[in-house]
DNA sequence: AAACACCCTATGATCGATCATTGGTTCTTT
DNA sequence: AAAGAACCAATGATCGATCATAGGGTGTTT
């Protein structure tokens, strides 16, 4: 066995996230996690403390973890950071534009196959796409930390959301790239706020 | 013994990285802290991931934790990250202008007095307000995660910069959101980068 | 001497056990 | 019965010990 001990544990919890095995709210016990994968106590907190910083778990001391209650008000800001983050790399950089096509052309895909697991993956490839680009490593780094596609997965079992089903949203922005509009930025935090719940605008 | 013990053992690593205890590249080795600390293994480790996690520094699998090393490029990809952080603040909400204003208050007594370590705090707490007058919680938090203020003393010892010592430059910022200014936003981004290092502009 | 295999130490990763806190339960006391 | 004290089980926090890997040293082969 080499190292990703506390890897796997922390994709199994995800996985367990994900699919609503546990509820929001529940507790999640340290002891029965690591009894149930027949491993020790100290990586299942090693998982779980990775997990609090993508603000999938809550926890105090002495008290344990638990699953954070998702309120269509902590989507929304997760979505507003988003927006400000990816506005920021589009001013950082410019996509590959072929890489943006390829992602998009998935995303059709997908959307017709009616496959949801793999619009998400799309989605989040394509704006991942857009942040990488930026060349600045620590905003890749924050962007990830945002645990987009985990909360998207949530957020369509729990509020009952749609992925952007709309492959073609994503093809002005793509122009828009390719062109060296200096409205791309713009374009793409409006775009990803459009996907936000309860928009007050 | 309530249950601070990793979190003052973190404080004891910051302070480290801060006065330069450890050389950025040096290895931390678990154990020897915890000898020292008086302590086990399990706590400095989960320090150490906090830690981590601020981007103060990196460690792989089964060769542990080292100092980042900070170049004056990683530096400024914090500080573009961190200008278009607090652009997003400045949309979803005004400050408190009086609270500004004493924060701004501060930061020229301190200035006056030459004391370094009040003008980062002071100068800290000016932008913090910006970020939490937002509303949002996640983008506080995330502005929290990128340690503006160690970063800071860091960047003062390595690289020699000044704090920004002229508190003046404040003040038009307080103004233009007090005066409900659209373009406050935009400003503070450019106050931020106008701190960075290697503007290429 | 270069290349390579083997061993050895330091140390990160993991474990099983123990300490200490929280929250509930039961037992008085009024 | 309500209020409080004492007890107890569950479990998070911490510990000391063990397992396993990385890197360096040493000897052997060519």
């Amino acid at each position: 066995m080499r190292s990703p001990l506390r890897d796997h544990i922390r994709q199994v919890l995800l996985e367990g996230l994900i699919s609503g095995r546990w509820e929001p709210g529940e507790r999640i016990v340290e002891r029965r996690v690591a009894a149930e994968l027949e491993v020790s106590q100290a990586p299942v907190r090693e998982a779980l403390r990775e997990l609090e910083a993508l603000r999938l778990i809550e926890s105090s001391p002495n008290k344990g973890a638990r699953v954070r209650p998702l309120t269509a008000a902590d989507l929304r800001e997760v979505y507003e950071v988003r927006a400000g983050l990816e506005e920021t790399a589009a001013r950082l950089g410019v996509p590959r534009v072929e890489e943006l096509r390829a992602h998009t052309g998935r995303l059709h895909v997908a959307a017709a196959a009616g496959s949801l697991d793999d619009q998400v993956r799309h989605s989040v490839a394509f704006h991942r796409e857009i942040v990488a680009a930026s060349g600045n490593a620590v905003l890749l780094s924050v962007w990830e930390s945002l645990g987009v596609e985990v909360w998207t997965h949530l957020s369509i079992r729990l509020f009952r959301m749609r992925p952007d089903e709309n492959a073609a949203d994503h093809e002005p922005l793509v122009e828009a790239f390719e062109a060296g509009d200096p409205g791309a930025g713009r374009m793409l935090r409006e775009h990803v706020l459009g996907y936000a719940p309860c928009d007050s605008r």
